[in-house]
DNA sequence: AGAATTTTTAAGCAAATTTTAAGAATCCTC
DNA sequence: GAGGATTCTTAAAATTTGCTTAAAAATTCT
């Protein structure tokens, strides 16, 4: 994982690097905008630590710039600032986050891999107990044998897995897999779970998906 | 957690209601301004959506009038403009943040608990003695022993835990809870006060709860 | 176009949750 | 310790929610 630090405190800056390069992170610099903005554009970083104040060019600018010509790389604001004005600026100008300073080392870590998490297209396969999804080929397998999905089925079994462990709630199913954003009194979502667990149960009556009354759905590995 | 959510459009207003119940909230709606801004008034919200364009009252105007008695509480501006400036002024007129219509569910969810500094991952559990509190997966567990809680269970025990240490009198918990505000003999409280009672105890005879007699009830750690 | 498959709607049923109600127990004051 | 108020407990009624099924609508395939 390759990351950009862009700060001009030197003491920040050094103690961001140490703790990330403990990380496993290989970890580039740069003190001023200029230089910062360069290097964000001529390389390729799994995600980026912008200051919002520092010289050359404020952050904010160098947090457009980089999104003129890439819009995908994370970035994170590492900001003094906390009033909600320039929060809305950095979020409208292109970041992903922002973390206020000071902060723990531990908080900016967790930011970093939520980003990485969402970013990251590497897993091509979900598994989830004794289930594995393939999204290249959009197969499932339950053991060593084939279940075939629907397009929806497919994709609300993938939302569910990648919430593994988290409620997934009706509105949130019906946004993610369903594309619906408004009120609707629908039932698609019943119908389908059940489709889901026929076919994933085949009769072993193992229970894949819990409902939580009143909220939503939840897998859980064991 | 309780919220105000003032909107015109019928069909937003529904489904920002109905989503955000599950997330737990207990939702007061309005349809114009002037109610709005009664309501905002006279209740303790712990955060208010304000629509941009509504009837009655622009959410400009009820905004400010809001931040006049109450400075506090977080207020998040739905709006359909988009121009910077508008979003200043909103800004000004002492909104603390503000989405962009249409909007996703999810990013709404985000910005309220960015807000609520809900946002960071040790707050995805409530503690208290032995008993822990996943708002994730929505389980309760004692010890090693999970409790399972129906929905109004859990959202009053969240309610006392989260006031750890303070009392809750009747109002607060009929109105954060159940989302009742006008006078009402009920007992639905004693009814569910005894329900966690019995589920938490497990006749180990431990008192959790502690009733205030005229007032409400305490959850205190020793 | 017709057939097959997938997706959505609708409705009845079952089960769980929530609320109501009423008597028992407890607490507090005089 | 009597009497009133408050809370506890229990059971049953009312309501909500989710499950299941079947059929209609939409989409895809041949």
């Amino acid at each position: 994982m390759r990351l950009l630090i862009v700060e001009d405190e030197k003491g920040i800056l050094n103690f961001l690097k140490e703790g990330l390069q403990e990380e496993n992170f290989a970890v580039d610099t740069a003190e001023d905008g200029i230089l910062g903005l360069e290097l964000a554009l001529t390389n390729d970083y799994d995600i980026i630590l912008l200051d919002w104040m520092i010289p050359g060019n404020s952050g904010i600018e160098v947090c457009r710039q980089i999104r003129k010509e890439n819009t995908k790389t994370p970035i994170i604001f590492l900001t003094a600032k906390d009033t909600v004005k320039d929060t809305v600026f950095g979020l409208e100008a292109g970041a992903n986050d922002y973390i206020k300073k000071p902060f723990e080392f531990e908080e900016l870590l967790a930011r970093i891999r939520v980003q990485l998490r969402n970013n990251s297209e590497e897993h091509s396969t979900l598994t989830f107990r004794d289930i594995k999804l393939n999204l290249d080929t959009h197969q499932v397998f339950k053991g060593e044998n084939e279940v075939t999905l629907t397009q929806k089925e497919f994709a609300l079994l993938e939302f569910l897995i990648r919430n593994k462990g988290k409620v997934c709630t009706r509105t949130r199913i019906i946004e993610h897999v369903w594309d619906i954003h408004f009120d609707s009194d629908t039932s698609v979502i019943d119908v389908y779970i059940n489709f889901l667990r026929k076919k994933l149960e085949q009769g072993d009556s193992i229970n894949y998906i819990n409902t939580i009354r009143g909220v939503g759905y939840i897998v859980r590995e064991d």
